[in-house]
DNA sequence: GATTTTTTCTACCGTTCAGTATAATCACTT
DNA sequence: AAGTGATTATACTGAACGGTAGAAAAAATC
C-alpha cells in the first residue's frame, strides 16, 4: 500500500527540504522546458528525471503518471489565458474600456505562458477526451465573452469590424500563435512585445490608439474578475 | 537486395491498378488526415495500413519510414503556404496591389493545406533539424518578401501599420492558426473564409476596403511566382 | 512460357519507454 | 530510541510500436 499522493492542498509540508508543493512546481518548471524544447512524445521520464537529478519513482510519487503533469501544465496556462476576457457583473465601465483591458491581459498571460501554450496546442490530439471537453469548453466561454463585448462596444458605436466570430478567432490566432515567434531573449522586451501586440489587436476591432487606456488601469470596483 | 524503391520521378507505372504515384499519393492523404485527427504520435503506421486495407510492407515499400510521409506533407503544404508572397521582379504593380493579391493567395493556400499545416506547427520539436532547418528559412524568406512588401507600401503612403515585424508576425498568426478552428464543413463555405480573413489581414496593415482588389486579378505579367 | 522485376504478404525482431514492486532511508513524534 | 508515516532509490516488467527478413504472387519482358 503506497502512501497517498499529496493532494494539491497543502500536502503538509514534506521532510527533508522544500515542501513537497515546491518539489511539485520544480517538476512542473523542467517538464513545462523540456515538453517546449522536444515535444512531448520527445520528452521521456527518463529525460526528466536526468534533467530533475532525480530517479523515476519520486516523480511518479508526486504525479500518477506523464499525463497529470502535461495536463496540470495545460490547464493552468489555459485557464490564465482563458479567463482574462471575464469582469464582474457590476463593472460599470463601458465595453470599449473592457475589451482593452481585457485584450492587454490576454496577451499578457500568452506572452507568460507561451511554453505551456505551445504544449497546449500541439498536443490536443492525444489528450484524454474529457481533458479536451473542458479546455474546449473553457476556449468557448472565452470566445463568447469576447464576442459579446465586442458586439456591445460595436452597438456603442465605438469599434468598428466586418464578422464578429471570424475577426475574434483571428484575434486568437495573434496571440495564440506567439508560443512560435516569441522567445522571452529577443529583440523586443515583454512588455513591449505586450504594448504592440494588444495594439494591434484594438486596430482589428477598430478601437484605435487615442482610445488607448492606461497599462494597468486601476478597476473601479475591486473584484477584476468573475468569482466563478 | 531489395528492389529500389520508385523515385518520385514516373516510378514507371506498376503493375496491378494505378500508378506508383497514385498509390504513394493515396497513402499520403490517409496519411494526412490520420494525423490531423490523431496528431502524429497517436497515429500507428498499423493505424494507417489498417485504414488503407494493406500491410506495412507496402506502405514501406513506398516510403522508408514515418519519417520521410511526415515530412513530404510538411514540406508540401509548407511550400505551398509561404511561397505566396513571391512576385516576378518586372512585375509593374504597386506593392499595395501585390500584397492584397499576395495576402489572399497565403490564406487560400492555408485553407487548402489546413489538415497539413496542422501538422506541420505540432510536429516541429520533432522534425530532423536539417528538415527543421529548410522549413525555417522558407519561413523567413516568406516573412522578408512580406515584411519588403509592407514597408515599400507605406512608403508610397497607401499603408499605415505601426511594427512591421510584429504586425507580420501577427498576420501569421491569423492565417497560420485557422486549423485550429477551420473546418470545411463549418459555417461559411471555404471561399467566405478566405474572403473574410484577407479583409481582415488588409486592415491590419490599414489597406482599406475600398482599396479591394478584384478576387482574382489578371497579371500583367504572364508569371505569377519567381522562377526559383 | 521461362525469366526477371516489381509488388505485396506472413511472420517476426529489437528497442524504447511508461510505469511498478519492493525496499531502504529520512524526519519527526512520543 | 522505537515507531510511524513520508520520501527516494534499485532494479524490473510488460507492452506497444517502428521496422525488417524472406518468400509468395503478379506483371512485364524476352
Amino acid at each position: 500500500m503506497p502512501a497517498a499522493r499529496p493532494a494539491s492542498v497543502t500536502p503538509s509540508r514534506t521532510g527533508s527540504n522544500g515542501s513537497g508543493t515546491d518539489k511539485r512546481e520544480r517538476i512542473l518548471r523542467v517538464a513545462e522546458d523540456l515538453f517546449y524544447r522536444h515535444g512531448l512524445a520527445g520528452t521521456t521520464m527518463d529525460m526528466l528525471c536526468a534533467e530533475l537529478g532525480v530517479t523515476k519513482p519520486y516523480v511518479y510519487y508526486y504525479f500518477r503518471d506523464k499525463h497529470e503533469i502535461v495536463e496540470t501544465l495545460t490547464r493552468r496556462a489555459s485557464v490564465a489565458c482563458l479567463t482574462t476576457m471575464r469582469f464582474a457583473e457590476d463593472d460599470p465601465r463601458s465595453a470599449e474600456l473592457k475589451l482593452a483591458e481585457g485584450l492587454r491581459r490576454w496577451v499578457e498571460a500568452c506572452v507568460m505562458h507561451f511554453r505551456a501554450s505551445a504544449l497546449a496546442f500541439r498536443v490536443t490530439a492525444s489528450l484524454r477526451p474529457e481533458f479536451r471537453a473542458e479546455l474546449r469548453e473553457l476556449a468557448d466561454d472565452f470566445y463568447a465573452d469576447l464576442v459579446a463585448l465586442m458586439e456591445q462596444g460595436r452597438r456603442d458605436g465605438r469599434l468598428d469590424f466586418e464578422d464578429a466570430a471570424i475577426t475574434a478567432k483571428a484575434m486568437g490566432g495573434v496571440v495564440g500563435f506567439m508560443y512560435t515567434w516569441y522567445r522571452p531573449e529577443g529583440r523586443l522586451a515583454p512588455e513591449e512585445v505586450v504594448e504592440r501586440l494588444s495594439a494591434t489587436l484594438r486596430r482589428m476591432i477598430g478601437l484605435h490608439p487615442k482610445t488607448r487606456i492606461r497599462a494597468t488601469p486601476r478597476p473601479r470596483t475591486s473584484t477584476r474578475r468573475k468569482p466563478s
